[in-house]
DNA sequence: TGCCGTCCTGTTATAATATAACATCACATC
DNA sequence: GATGTGATGTTATATTATAACAGGACGGCA
């Protein structure tokens, strides 16, 4: 297991790669990693922390990539189908994927204080309440897994 | 385990239970159960499914009971508050408990189709994330999970 | 070359969800 | 009767999201 956005790490790495794997990705796909859709990218990179569409529409409009929200759900919808990005119900805001490239669906740990989210792996998370599901009969599309609560690093700030 | 929401039941019970116990939890606790409140559990707890706040302000409205938005907030945020309801952040809406008087923190199944929702237990499901969570020093304070698929009634509707 | 289809962008307008802020009222207590 | 607390009423506005249509870029193909 894996988990970054609490951790240290090279911060300038998580960008870059991010930005690589969806270059990479868009081109054996035949998908266009336009402009904005990039910009949009970088900016959701720049932090492990979610967004909201109209934050990110701001920076736009700052930048004059756009200056209407269209502009931004569009591509943060591109970002979020094709795997680059991820929504957060319980925020109605965005984050970019911490492991893009593989299919997957996370749970998040959101922290109320300072909104920074790690993405988790959530598999295990995920069977037991498949196999309710499928005692029911009922067919899972999509599961969504959202904690919130302290990170480690706002629960220090607040201890002491 | 008991789930109810897409299985046949004496749905009257559901709605004089729901209430019963509302009653009494709140005659118990000091909590004032107003005529606002008690009929807007009673409209969530009419359906097995998310109603949206101003779906259920548009009925205190005709009833005379309210007529702006927070009239309908402020009852829906008492009844989340002592459990009476859920909110459903995938949906933005509102759903009855299928089991008041227990505190717990349920998963949900979600029908895409015809918008009826299912509380299933999720105790384990929960487990396993905060095995990770604890890994990261991350404090957890309340878990969303949601899943979105097709109920058995609509799949049967679907596949022939 | 010119037409067509597809995908992306620009823009206007509006829908849907939610809350801040302040006035009033009912009721219990002292 | 003064005071405090919790509920309601109301106005106004914030926040999030989408429908709908016009235009442009660009490749394929007749």
């Amino acid at each position: 297991m894996e988990t970054i956005g609490f951790t240290k790490h090279d911060h300038h790495a998580c960008m870059s790669d991010g930005v690589s794997v969806a270059e990479a990705k868009c081109r054996k796909e035949g998908l266009q990693l336009t402009p904005v859709r990039k910009r949009v990218l970088e900016l959701l990179l720049a932090q492990h922390r979610a967004q909201g569409a109209y934050e990110i529409l701001d920076v736009l409009r700052e930048e004059g990539l756009g200056s209407q929200p269209p502009v931004a759900y569009r591509a943060l919808d591109f970002l979020v189908s094709n795997g680059f990005a991820h929504r957060i119900e319980r925020l109605n805001a965005f984050i970019a994927c911490a492991h893009p490239g593989e299919t997957h669906t996370p749970a998040f740990l959101i922290c109320r204080d300072c909104s920074s989210v790690a993405e988790a792996p959530s598999d295990t998370a995920r069977s037991s309440l498949a196999k309710t599901a499928s005692a029911l009969g009922f067919r899972i599309e999509r599961t969504v897994v959202e904690a919130e609560g302290i990170c480690p690093n706002c629960q220090e700030e607040t201890a002491p």
